[in-house]
DNA sequence: CACGTTGGTGGGATCGGTTGCGGACATCGT
DNA sequence: ACGATGTCCGCAACCGATCCCACCAACGTG
């Protein structure tokens, strides 16, 4: 049915290997052949079989993307990232959802090893690191980002959340702030236990410590940010600075805030975890911690790519990790603490009466 | 290197070609041979080589996955569904980009068509329909959605612009509201015609036109947002109502929209088009269309999957287009319009001196 | 002139499942 | 008893590109 490249070589007056050879432009090929070849492959409209090509070279030029969700703003930032870098290098995308299950990450990885894919980048659950490494074994490249797998071979690369949650606790502090809330995820979760970390050593090395009643720990979801806010605001009026470490809550914290009448940055200071394009575009814009997440998706595939073009034996060493530096992006929404207490609930006044209507006109 | 079928066959003592219909489920099988291939097959850790699978019985089990972005709230919920119902099927997903560019286009269906893929899900730039029917010709799955493309075979599945913006314009209408103020996305773009047009239909409907003065239509960003929502609340302060009809400009415009001191529902009624999560979590929450992403995600692959298992002939018929109906979530941000006049920009007061620094105590 | 060397090409095996065809055997109907 | 039908399985070809190896021509070089 399909043109193929016997019918290439046949078209050329030259052999399989020949036609192969000149299309691939692996080998010695006279000049006047390759060009001969190529006309008659762009006459015939050629299109080379891949999985052909892949059964016999075993290079699939398919790279695995796997990833917990496609929500998250990073996540998919990633997901943009590696998939144009990929393309632009001639490799095509597989991209795989694991909804952060160990058993779904499990059985994507043994699918994707049975679609020959050449490497994997990998937002995980920090763990099934024998497939990965059964992944290495068998000349696949792998990368963890975002999140490591603990013991295993293959390199991770991942965001400095400590540091970056540090420097925006920092510069709250810097600015005067001692009452600084925060809100943010679980132990449980990585990035949770990674900020709140930034956030306890910055605060030590200003000589002050962690108030309990300054900090609301919950599920990554706005909900929780709203609920945790008012929390906040309620028991604590003296709080001046607010750091908001996941974005999920962000959704909540704003909102909240609103409606609450608090200025930004006159009642209160804020700084966000993550970078998200709205924040940028917020009145006043927000004060943010930019994780690098295109950073991290450049240089994971960059790492891939290594690996695959030298299929170097790393041998049994761990996994090397890298990190990305967090960068705090410093806009309107911070401001030396205010002299004077909140009071709160403020209620915008009602709408003064048109003086038509108004029974004292 | 790796274990192969025909090391499955050894195993359980019967011929490669029994091995694979034990595995593949074809055939006619002894339940007992079945279960001594299937046995031997774990036990191996045998994994089939799809590339070897794909060459001979000429399907890959690989679908395309072709869109514009991934930033796109309706894109990557269309992906996420679309993921989820492939890989639920058997199916893996290619992810692809082409920045709405018909070159990149072009390309990115070729690269789909070496890799045989079994079907192709397209939000595309309404280009290139002959290279969707030369993949159906080849017997590949396509399916549009979001964007048709004009004049092709293959089905589209698309979203109900018009409609859903002429059922946000008509519930402000039926609320009370004549004075109703636009906010969207350029008539160059697809869904910036069409939602635009649901506008003007339901004014007209209702006996009213559409006041210029009343619109402003821009770029698809944050930036626009919050510029065309402070140019209509200069310009004319009677509006009572507000139809943001795009999800960039949302962004910009509910931070305007609280910068001014301007309360939703009381000062002012206001719907969004696309329904994302934040909205929702918004105080108050906002009154949005449901354009269905999710739905629309579900459906294409669904029709897809019917080709692909049917192969039909579809013949020079013309695609069908399906329609998925859009939805007004109603929240809180409406209310019947205000009575008197808003002034703006209305100022939160500000903060009392405590009385203990009160010069006059 | 015999003999390497280099550049270029063709033959044919090969990757690993899939599949059409036919053989072996059992069961069934008349 | 014998053909007919049906079940189960193996042989070998096959998908299309790649790649090892052999081969040939031309060109030095001693």
């Amino acid at each position: 049915m399909a043109v193929t490249l016997k019918d290439v070589a046949t078209a050329a007056g030259v052999s399989r290997s020949t036609a192969s050879r000149a299309l691939s432009g692996s080998g010695l090929i006279s000049e006047e052949t390759r060009s001969a070849v190529e006309s008659a492959a762009r006459r015939l409209g050629y299109r080379p079989n891949r999985a052909a090509s892949a059964l016999r070279s075993r290079q699939s030029r398919l790279i695995g993307l796997v990833m917990n969700n496609l929500i998250n703003a990073s996540f998919h930032t990633i997901a943009d990232v590696v998939q144009r870098r990929a393309s632009a290098e001639g490799y095509q995308v597989l991209l795989c959802i694991t909804d952060a299950d160990p058993d779904k990450e499990r059985s994507v990885l043994r699918m994707l090893s049975e679609h020959n894919v050449d490497g994997v980048v990998i937002i995980g659950t920090g763990q099934n690191s024998d497939l990965r490494d059964d992944l290495m074994d068998a000349g696949t490249g792998v990368v963890n980002v975002i999140r490591g797998a603990e013991g295993g071979r293959a390199p991770s690369v991942l965001a400095s959340d400590r540091e970056g949650a540090h420097a925006a606790t920092r510069h709250l502090l810097e600015l005067g702030h001692t009452a600084i809330g925060y809100v943010g995820g679980l132990a449980s979760a990585n990035s949770g236990r990674e900020r709140f970390a930034g956030y306890e050593q910055a605060l030590r090395d200003h000589g002050l410590g962690v108030d309990p009643e300054m900090v609301e720990r919950g599920p990554f979801s706005p909900a929780f940010g709203a609920e945790g806010t008012r929390a906040l605001l309620d028991r604590r009026p003296d709080m001046t600075a607010l750091f908001a470490a996941n974005h999920e809550a962000v959704f909540g914290v704003l909102p909240t805030l609103v409606s609450r009448g608090v200025r930004l940055p006159e009642d209160l200071s804020l700084v966000c975890h993550e970078d998200i394009s709205w924040l940028r575009s917020w009145q006043p814009s927000v004060t943010v911690v930019d994780n690098g997440a295109g950073e991290l998706g450049r240089l994971c595939f960059d790492l891939l790519l290594r690996q695959m073009r030298e299929s170097s034996e790393l041998g049994q060493a761990p996994g090397r990790v890298y990190r990305v530096g967090a960068g705090l992006v410093e806009r309107n929404s911070c401001a030396p603490p205010r002299t004077s207490p909140l009071l709160l609930p403020r209620t915008i006044p009602p709408r003064p009466e048109p003086t038509t209507v108004s029974p004292q006109g």
